[in-house]
DNA sequence: TACGTGACAGTCA
DNA sequence: ATGACTGCCACGT
């Protein structure tokens, strides 16, 4: 097909991929920065297709509250939590510690 | 072809 | 403040 929608998750894998080492960002703030406020879902759906198609860090993508909802459709439901700890990420019962400090918006890319 | 589900988020009661 | 429902788009059955 055209793969139009494919287009789409490209934008998503390439924001993911842009998350620097040690933080991590909500499913809201790329669907927002891709202009889609409502397309939180689709972005969740992205980074399935995303889990199986590039190397994109999706362990570094969290729901808005800071919990690990997708560490289930990892290999392994710890895969997550450990990716996120061996990057310096605290995570504590599949929640990020200090969520606000490590969390970064891809509209703030330009900081650190 | 149609219905239901889903790695979310926001709003209403 | 907490709990539950709806809205969004795509995919699977």
């Amino acid at each position: 097909m055209a793969g139009t929608k494919e287009n789409y998750f490209d934008l998503v894998y390439q924001v993911v991929r842009l998350i620097p080492r040690g933080r991590v960002t909500s499913y809201g703030a790329i669907a927002n920065y891709l202009g889609i406020k409502s397309g939180a879902r689709m972005v969740g759906y992205a980074m399935n297709a995303a889990h199986a198609h590039l190397d994109v860090p999706a362990h570094r993508v969290v729901n808005r509250v800071g919990v690990l909802t997708g560490k289930h459709h990892f290999a392994t439901p710890t895969q997550m939590q450990e990716s996120l700890e061996a990057e310096g990420v605290k995570v504590e019962n599949d929640r990020i510690l200090d969520f606000e400090k490590v969390f970064w918006d891809p509209n703030t890319l330009t900081l650190d």
